[in-house]
DNA sequence: ACGCCGACCGTCCGA
DNA sequence: CGGTCGGCGT
């Protein structure tokens, strides 16, 4: 029996819901993810339906991997049968078993923006396109875009337009196409534009995968693209022996909650859904049970300031909670210490841990200041995004071999390591061999094998045969070995381990990221029995975020901006860097859409928060080397008043060279402990009046407020640059035994290689990196994607 | 062929 | 600021 027991009316109605479909307006925190969980429970037990006719889509791997361990706990048999999966995974997969239909070979690679814009790049140079004047990356957006839209190349001009510009970008794309599928390599945007193509044009295909999948859910679904919508419609149409179609689709999400219009999400999707599905059964979930009253009312506020959107109010039977805090600063670097200090003293005095903390922000370059503060008063932190693990240069290498290996006309990937490590081939001789393997019609690596009869590169002929011959080395050592042994190999024998010497710098660091992918190999041969592949393994790879590895459970504070938080939440929120230009940021004229957009992320930042919400600007801020002064962010000024308490300007002096962190006590501690000065008077929130102006260190903030209506050229010319003394390299001095949980000495277990000793620990750049002695051999490895737990 | 250095430039969000 | 790229010297 499915236990329906706690959910509200709304939920039940909604998981009671068999047939027909269903479109689930969910607000913020309202319990989303546990009404299709319990839907797809009721679904098996109840309905008898087989799990394996059930499909859950999300946008992440993170949200996939929860709703599968709570498909998992909730299900008892079967379960493991319930495709749950992104819609990038589930393409991939479909395409590998069907791409042939389409002239792709089943082991395609699967290419990251880096590896797009290379192929873009000898695009624009081969017809002469100046990238000075029209960007590489103007054409990947248009390209994606066109795909988003199911827009071909050769239809472009016709649905686009036909000015100069839109030729160029139609001729590029086309050509764009043509050499991906020489490359046997597929975008991102062509996983979905490929599969839908598939269905369109092999209604065989399309029919089966209809039959096996008749039950539909679809999460986040105001973040869907044309493609994606195409996609699932297409699913949904099944038609059953009586010739009826059921349209068995749930949709869930929450207009409010669009963010994504950057990357082609259609918010009309899901406005317009009952319109495609005329039979739409429509549930709203309002009921929020993650936040306090407070905070409800503060985002209900704000987003009501939006004009397109479905009217609706989270409601809560929580209690008001603590006001918000509104927070005015000196500068980004004030604001950084303060937080650290705040967050610090909390969890030293007992009242909160570290992961119980969020610091938000728009954008990935705001995380260094916070960075610096975190690292200097010792609070153990964890930094989502930023760059990529799997787009670091030795990753990329090691990858791209592997690639090669695997898919042997990747003309793409064995540019990229011909001459990694450095084997004295140069740029004549890969030009000379680009011109011939375009004059004779073959991939990169077929016209190397036959360099002896290209002119003019004679000398270079015995290096690239060796390399020739190396390659197919490994391509017989993959036949009889794990991807473990493939990859040591690989790095081995092409002399790769000893190029890290060349810069002693980020040896370390480089050293334990491959030692993290040799690890990720060996983890997903274990957990992929059935096709342990080096193809299976290379997609998954091109298909992860960052995101993905963050383990909620670590005591740290999470850094991270508004968009990679959406679906998560934490007791204590902090949302930096409230200033105009910033968030909402301004690139050249905000127009309406563009600002709705906005609010709708500080809707998201905003519903984060569990217990207490803290919202900051700053009146100066080094932005690009430059110093700059903002305004605070209209979205400030939209907070209701009777909630917020206002903060005056703090932050203004840094800790002194002599105070150490193992006493982090800022200069300004007068004035925290004074903080009840703090106040919700409404006339405060008046641009002109933002900052009170009754103590003296307020009156000096006031001043510089006011100096940022004035001119620009002013306020430059009398800005302190950022001078480097002025900055003290953090030292991290806290132990970070005390952060892992674990020390040198300590015995840990780790998912693969079992328990082993821990003999050092080290901070890296961006890691601790554990040394563990095991008895398959000592490894290196980086803390955050080793998850070593200690043993006694 | 390759390494160094200065000029230039983009500015965000991400599967 | 930090990354990239082209020019130049070796």
């Amino acid at each position: 029996m499915t236990n329906l027991d706690g959910l509200n009316n709304e939920q039940r109605e909604a998981v009671l819901h068999d047939k027909g479909p269903l479109l689930i307006l969910a607000g913020a925190g309202s319990g989303k993810t546990r009404v299709i969980t319990h839907r797809i429970a009721y679904l098996i037990d109840e309905l008898d339906v087989n799990p394996y006719r059930i499909m859950a889509i999300t946008f992440t791997n993170k949200a996939a991997k929860e709703m599968r361990d709570r498909v998992d706990s909730l299900i008892g048999y079967g379960s493991e049968d319930v495709w749950v999966s992104t819609f990038h995974s589930t393409c991939a997969r479909f395409l590998r078993r069907h791409g042939e239909l389409l002239g792709y070979d089943r082991n395609f690679s699967i290419y990251d923006t880096d590896d797009s814009k290379n192929v873009i790049k000898e695009i624009c140079k081969r017809f002469n396109i100046d990238t000075k004047k029209i960007r590489e990356k103007s054409f990947m957006i248009d390209i994606s875009n066109a795909k988003n839209e199911l827009i071909p190349p050769e239809k472009y001009l016709l649905a686009i337009g036909n000015s100069a510009r839109d030729q160029m970008t139609a001729k590029v794309y086309a050509e764009y196409q043509k050499q991906l599928k020489a490359n046997n390599a597929m975008d991102f945007d062509d996983l979905l534009m490929n599969t839908v193509r598939l269905f369109r044009e092999f209604p065989e295909a399309l029919r089966y995968y209809q039959q096996r999948f008749q039950y539909l859910m679809v999460d986040e679904y105001q973040d869907t693209n044309k493609a994606q919508f195409e996609f699932i419609h297409l699913l949904a149409n099944y038609e059953n022996e009586d010739g009826d179609i059921e349209h068995n689709l749930c949709v869930v999400g929450d207009d409010d909650q669009s963010i994504y219009k950057f990357r082609g999400a259609d918010i009309r999707n899901i406005l317009d859904f009952e319109k495609v599905y005329p039979n739409t059964k429509v549930i709203k979930l309002e009921e929020n049970y993650r936040s306090t009253n407070n905070i409800l009312t503060a985002a209900n506020e704000v987003i009501r300031h939006n004009l397109a959107r479905k009217d609706k109010r989270l409601r809560t039977q929580q209690e008001d909670g603590q006001p918000l805090i509104c927070t005015t600063y000196e500068d980004d670097r004030g604001e950084a210490a303060d937080i650290a200090g705040e967050i610090s003293r909390l969890v030293v005095s007992g009242q909160e841990s570290y992961e119980a903390f969020a610091v938000l922000y728009r954008t990935n370059a705001q995380s260094r200041a916070i960075e610096e503060q975190m690292v200097y008063q010792g609070i153990p932190y964890r930094l989502v995004g930023g760059v990529n693990f799997y787009s670091r240069r030795e990753i990329k290498d090691c990858l791209a071999y592997l690639r090669t290996v695997d898919n042997g006309v990747d003309s793409q990937q064995v540019k990229r390591i011909i001459n990694v490590p450095k084997r004295g081939i140069g740029l004549a001789t890969i030009d000379a061999i680009d011109a011939y393997a375009l004059e004779h019609e073959l991939d990169f690596f077929e016209a190397i094998r036959r360099c002896r009869n290209i002119p003019g590169i004679s000398r270079a002929c015995e290096k690239l045969e060796r390399f020739v011959a190396a390659i197919e080395g490994f391509r017989n050592v993959q036949k009889t070995s794990n991807l473990q042994q493939l990859i040591n190999t690989i790095l081995e024998d092409t002399g790769y381990w000893d190029t890290l010497n060349d810069d002693p710098e980020t040896k370390d660091d480089r050293l334990a990221n491959l030692q993290e992918l040799i690890n990720k190999a060996v983890a997903f041969e274990d957990e992929h029995p059935e096709d342990p592949s080096l193809s299976a393994f290379l997609s998954e790879v091109s298909l992860v975020a960052d995101i993905d590895s963050m383990d909620p459970n670590e005591e740290k504070v999470t850094l991270m901006t508004l968009h990679s938080a959406k679906g998560l939440e934490f007791d204590h929120v902090y949302m930096v860097g409230m200033e105009e230009g910033l968030f909402p940021s301004d690139f050249g004229g905000l127009d309406q859409e563009e600002i709705e957009e906005e609010r709708r992320l500080c809707y998201v930042g905003i519903t984060r928060a569990r217990k207490t919400l803290h919202l900051s600007h700053c009146n100066s801020r080094f932005l690009r080397g430059e110093k700059s002064y903002n305004r605070p962010s209209r979205f400030l000024r939209e907070l209701p008043r009777h909630v917020v308490t206002m903060r005056g300007s703090r932050g203004s002096r840094y800790l002194s060279e002599d105070e150490t962190f193992s006493k982090p006590k800022p200069k300004y501690e007068d004035e925290f402990t004074r903080s009840d000065y703090s106040r919700t008077n409404p006339d405060n929130f008046s641009n002109n009046s933002f900052l009170s102006d009754d103590l003296p260190i307020k009156k000096k903030s006031f001043d510089a407020s006011a100096k940022s209506a004035g001119t620009l050229e002013a306020l430059l010319g009398s800005s302190i640059k950022r001078g480097s003394d002025l900055y003290k390299t953090p030292t991290p001095t806290a132990s970070p035994s005390g952060d892992l949980g674990y020390g040198v000495g300590d015995k840990v277990k780790h998912v693969k290689f079992g328990i082993g000793t821990v003999t050092s620990i080290t901070m890296g750049s961006k890691d601790y990196e554990v040394t563990v002695d095991f008895p398959a051999g000592t490894k290196k490895m980086l803390a955050s994607f080793a998850k070593l737990v200690k043993v006694d």
